[in-house]
DNA sequence: ATTGGCTATGAATATCCTGTTGATCGAAGA
DNA sequence: TCTTCGATCAACAGGATATTCATAGCCAAT
């Protein structure tokens, strides 16, 4: 997941930034308003996280504009304001959430999956966000990996990585298009890392790793 | 699939570019609507993909230019522009879809495969993407030759050469259009690949390798 | 601060497979 | 029959993938 953090304090930046990657999502940073408009301008994010307290245009703006552009991106607004009144005029001006600082940061990742997983419409139905595939099971939710029942500890990058194998069964997916999901690297496509990390899941994966099979000159593909 | 590429500021070119290659699809790049209208002269594409904003003649008239020549190959217009008036008048321009920058390029490959599905008639049904013949079915998302229900691997070279013979089923290819559309070389038709791959194909098609057919002095025929 | 454990990443290696060529053999048409 | 075009084969070089290792960075606990 790719995230676009608009934040002028950098402790804070950076406290929020670290939190996230230890998710394993791609955090890329701006300082104001401007600098995160021209971002947004050339590239795109999964979710951007919104600070309404900044030097030059505010928050507010911000999302005003991006929505003038006719940019869907959902946007959590964060504040240290508390009053609801801001809290309504955010909402109307097209954030999709709002979360008063201080908060909880559990709360965050809570909160910014969930807009993702809306914006991607997931399945709202009973299976909210698993995927399944005989005897391999991957709650989003949890962010749990079973294997026949067996819970498999996975790092970050490593459920990142399965989510979006398993959310495109059957289909061949490139290392081109894995590196942009997962690691958000639009560039340097001279790096193994994907490579190495399918071994890895393979490994961990036991007798379904063979589930992951190489398309030999296009990338792999599960299911 | 030959793609050409018309657009101006070379990083997103080549960021475009790039992608595009790693879905196994060959690239060919404009920078400028002229060049681009020069090579497509001499040239033929299966999909276009055009910027709006280029220097000199717009992406437009290039569109406008293409159409007036009577030429069909389905163009995907992207611009940077936030206004739907662009997206309505390119549109009425010829273009076939529209994609606003910043886009997320799993989309890009999704609707430019849609476009080329479209164009050329690939089962429009529940089959998305698959093509079928007896007991042949190719599956170009997954990316697998499936023989009387049994897989059979193929290296990538063999695989855009079914594909393309079962998209033209009953068509017969010549060895330069097969060359040019799988090897994406347009030169240099003193090499014998084709006969090479056409026979190892045929062979692991097994029973339905007699399927493709040659025509003696003008190419191959599937069907 | 320092330490230790863990993850992420890049590099190096080894292995396997594909792509390509040129030669030779066979088949079809004049 | 002769000629031309296509089929097939073997072999090589380069490319792609798997796997392992070493390093760097991060976090938590001391």
């Amino acid at each position: 997941m790719n995230i676009l953090l608009i934040e002028d304090e950098l402790r804070v930046a950076d406290f929020i930034r670290r939190g996230l990657k230890a998710e394993g999502w791609v955090v890329e940073h701006a300082g104001d308003g401007e600098t995160g408009l021209d971002i947004i301008r050339d590239r795109k994010f999964d979710v951007i996280i919104l600070d309404l307290m900044l030097p030059g245009i505010s928050g507010q703006q911000v999302c005003q504009k991006l929505r003038a552009r006719l940019n869907k991106t959902p946007v959590m607004m964060l504040t240290a304001l508390d009053s609801t009144d801001e809290r309504v005029s955010g909402l109307r001006l097209g954030a999709d959430d709002y979360l008063p600082k201080p908060f909880d940061f559990d709360e965050l990742i809570a909160r910014v999956s969930a807009l993702h997983r809306r914006a991607t419409g997931y399945a709202s139905n009973g299976d909210e966000g698993k995927l399944q595939h005989q005897g391999l099971v991957y709650d989003s939710a949890a962010m749990v990996l079973t294997v026949d029942g067996v819970v498999v500890e996975l790092s970050a990058k490593e459920r990142e990585l399965i989510a979006i194998l398993m959310a495109s069964k059957n289909k061949a997916l490139s290392r081109e298009r894995i590196l942009n999901s997962v690691w958000g690297t639009h560039e340097d496509p001279m790096t193994n890392v994907v490579d190495v990390y399918i071994g890895r899941l393979r490994k961990k994966l036991g007798p379904y790793g063979q589930l992951i099979a190489t398309v030999r000159g296009a990338g792999y593909r599960f299911g």
